[in-house]
DNA sequence: ATTAAAATTTAGACAAATCTAAAAAATACT
DNA sequence: AGTATTTTTTAGATTTGTCTAAATTTTAAT
């Protein structure tokens, strides 16, 4: 099935409500209902029969097609599931549940979920006034290998660090990972993760495990 | 605090990540990031600027003002506390929270709550197939006098009723009948009777036909 | 210190969703 | 039936977020 912006599914629910069974819905009915312009409803309903959700002639009025309808279910489910949710586990009043603001409706999750100190990535998460646990930088050779992590901080600026970072375009806000580490000459094998743009990775390079001490990530 | 985009969001919170610490951002790397175009960047660059949520000056890179690190804290908290939500109460993978598709997340919505058939206003939830159950149901006006029933939908959600439920305690599941019906102005007395137990009747009060026609009620 | 390359911004365009004002069609009213 | 009123549609503008291509500024390299 395909996928629908906010505002056509907001239309597409509303159609279905008006249309009690097969009656035929006004453009003025529907505007007002969703307090818009009759015009932008007119608008609106020339996209939806372009994607053949709904049967419409112009001055005629409209319902909606078959498509239409199981469309319109989906989204019925959504939204009720998400009351049900609201009132049950949040404990929203059950004539609240249609105008639950963002904020409101983020405090009661964090009551719900017993205010969790980090999500599932380990990522702290900040309490409701914005405070957030530091999450703890560690240097890139206590880094565990294989774990992906992310430049935050360089503290030694000699020229040689430099010349490394330029070199191997290690930038602040860069992710990388240990590939595998050297006890026997103390170095370490380290490559760059590029973004999901430009997926294929880097070729790996060498570093001396007392350079890497001086470059910090965050997981 | 503001209202922001879901896009403005985005690069407030991508902003927050790349700046560890003092550091400014890149155009660049931010488009990168967002998998965008430096172009788009500096256009929201700008935007941003006027709302007063960085520092920017052309060429300079950019960093977030006080306030917007406010914003990004706020959207990462939302962000992190969702995420949670998802993982430990919905269990998708860890490494799945990230992507999740709305259809999946109304599947596992909808078994973490038990397969609820009616939300919190009684209007049946339909199933994964769009079946939806319609049990027969009447509505308030046209229940018989001194005929108790148990109200089980509302389908009216304007300020008017809202008003009257909350001040009548008129609830899913209420019991309720019909004292009189006023056919010279199309008004009817009800009254809630307690659970069969308490048996104590509450006084009755009268409602217009025309908002009791927006009460269903199952015998 | 110039020049070449890279990064960034501007200019101009487009799609989505809305609006106002005006035109057109349908309906209601003598 | 013929006019007035209401409803609906069209035309044209606006806002938001994006894009491409060209211009500009910064940085790197000889």
């Amino acid at each position: 099935m395909l996928n629908f912006s906010t505002s056509e599914e907001n239309y597409i629910k509303t159609i279905f409500h008006l249309q009690n069974g097969q009656n035929t819905v006004t453009t003025n009915a529907l505007a007002e209902k969703l307090s818009t312009r009759p015009a932008s409803v007119t608008d609106m309903m020339k996209k939806l029969k372009a994607k053949k959700l709904l049967h419409y002639q112009p001055y005629q009025g409209f319902r909606l097609s078959n498509e239409g309808k199981k469309v319109a279910l989906d989204i019925i489910r959504r939204h009720r599931l998400w009351e049900y949710f609201l009132a049950e586990k949040l404990k929203f009043k059950w004539d609240e549940v249609h105008v639950v603001a963002e904020d409101q409706l983020i405090d009661k999750l964090d009551e719900y979920l017993g205010y969790p100190k980090s999500d599932p990535h380990g990522d702290p998460i900040p309490d409701s006034l914005g405070k957030m646990e530091n999450s703890e930088q560690i240097n890139l050779a206590e880094l565990a290998v294989n774990k992906p992590a992310e430049v935050c901080r360089v503290v030694n600026q000699s020229d040689e660090m430099l010349e490394l970072l330029q070199h191997k375009k290690i930038t602040i806000g860069a992710r990388v990972e240990i590939k595998r580490k050297f006890e026997f000459d103390h170095s370490i094998e380290i490559r760059l993760r590029q973004s999901k743009r430009n997926s294929s990775d880097q070729p790996s390079f060498s570093i001396s495990e007392q350079l890497a001490k001086n470059i910090f990530v965050s997981l």
